[in-house]
DNA sequence: GACATATATTCACATATTCGTATATGTATA
DNA sequence: TATACATATACGAATATGTGAATATATGTC
């Protein structure tokens, strides 16, 4: 692997490393959201969340379509879930080890 | 999911999203190596790689063994592979998806 | 013990990220 | 056009992250 490509992946990583930006992806893989329904999940303010998801548009991960005075956002790249379900397990993998020190 | 859990798992990412890092991580996938040998691959000084194992060591995906006057590196959590796999794909889908645009 | 090599830590500084408040823009409806 | 609702942007402050130079620590060899 070169630079450029680490460099491109290590963003496309940091687009997701965020605990308000994880909660939304999870919630993205069960439908299409607006933005108000997505900050209910999240105990941040409007702008905050309307910031996180530029952040994941600008990625590429998210895409949006506007109906009415609403703008809906969906999942576009739903690999991105496997980056997901790959943490809950090495969480599980690195508990494992502490628990086998102690 | 929960705020906890979401943490733990952005955690888990930005531990990922460096350049650096992700470079390492590669390397690490194809067999243990020194400080020296991860050196070699980025463009950064000594303390500059140190820190960074540190990162990977602190969030548990790496482990260290001493043998001689080297610190042998491992990579320990094997699952955040696909993490990385993921973002190649991820980053296929969103150029495709640019180019479509195109 | 003196010295060379390998790695870690401290420090000071630059840059990036995140956030809320205030404000602006867009859309629908009366 | 006036008003309400949904979303985006500008701004400034707090915090986190990344970096190299200098220095400290650990290990092996002579």
């Amino acid at each position: 692997m070169n630079t450029a490509q680490a460099k491109a992946r290590a963003d496309l990583l940091k687009a997701l490393a965020h605990p308000t930006r994880v909660l939304m992806l999870d919630e993205l893989s069960r439908g299409d959201r607006s933005v108000n329904d997505l900050r209910r999940l999240a105990a941040a303010s409007q702008p905050t969340i309307s910031r996180h998801l530029d952040r994941l548009k600008k990625a590429g991960i998210v895409t949006e379509r506007r109906v009415g005075p609403r703008v809906i956002h969906h999942l576009a790249c739903p690999c991105m879930l496997q980056a997901l379900s790959c943490t809950l397990e090495a969480l599980k993998s690195v508990k494992k080890r502490q628990a086998d020190i102690v």
